[in-house]
DNA sequence: GAATAAATATGATATACATCATATTTAAGA
DNA sequence: TCTTAAATATGATGTATATCATATTTATTC
């Protein structure tokens, strides 16, 4: 469903979410093994995250990546396009030049809504919300 | 969403469901075109297709592609889960060994309804509903 | 049964994605 | 200001997916 550098982002940023902020920040090294992550990768999908204003970070001697308070009210959705770009979750499933309702490729009526809804999920969820969720243990975070 | 593999065996199946039965084949070469994908993949796609029972085939002068009765009545998952495998599409969002509800990732709650909804409603609808779709004008195949 | 026309099997190449490695920049602290 | 520890930039390698090409098998028709 997702590409695997999503996921991994998607799991980076919620580890931040949870055991970072701004007095606290993680250094790469040390986030990669708790997600179960190659560290030179996620490294990498990490450096795209904070160009993008996705994640905070600071460079040299206690330095590392960490989740500002206005990071965390950055939709899901906005990670997901972040990294795989809008096209990938927003295309017709049969690869129409667009999807539209007018002249439904046969998929449309069958699989958008599910999609649809799914987009707007992602779109309404902060990565915050998400935190509370492990922190109150209706998710969990070993992964 | 799904892999190009994926769209083009659906693309092509769709084809044959309301161009093809087993008094009109259809050769490969004459389907290629109008569904809009390269020959010699379609062709690939099409004798895995074959190999697992989801199309029929002849060879040989007056031979083709084509769907039987029972081709027909086949779900569209089965096509999905042919060139794809099963796992793509029912794995854990985040990659965890196996989505489970005991210790959901921190996605499950709010994506994998929409996924579950989604699966089941490609294992309900058949080949054949989708051919009528077509038929009727709720939906369009040049893709 | 020989010639032909189709799918099928096999493998080669190209492109995209995932992973690894290393040199460069930046900030902290002595 | 020098040393050091961190992210960042860049690029190399590996692996899976997509695409192309060709030889083989099978059925039809004469
Ligand atoms: S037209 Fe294909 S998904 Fe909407
Ligand atoms: S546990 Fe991750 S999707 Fe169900």
């Amino acid at each position: 469903m997702f590409s695997k550098s999503v996921k991994y982002a998607l799991k980076a940023v919620l580890f931040l979410a949870v055991n970072s902020n701004d007095k606290k920040k993680v250094m790469v090294k040390d986030l990669a093994k708790p997600i179960n992550v190659p560290q030179a990768y996620i490294a990498k999908v990490l450096q795209e995250l904070s160009k993008q204003k996705i994640i905070s970070s600071t460079r040299g001697p206690k330095g590392g990546v960490f989740l500002d308070e206005k990071n965390r009210e950055q939709s899901l959705v906005s990670i997901i396009y972040a990294i795989e770009g809008e096209k990938k979750m927003t295309h017709c499933l049969l690869n129409l030049k667009k999807c539209n309702l007018a002249k439904p490729c046969p998929l449309h009526h069958l699989a958008n809504p599910s999609r649809e809804e799914l987009i707007k999920t992602l779109k309404n969820k902060t990565i915050n919300d998400l935190a509370m969720d492990i922190k109150s243990g209706r998710s969990f975070l070993p992964i």
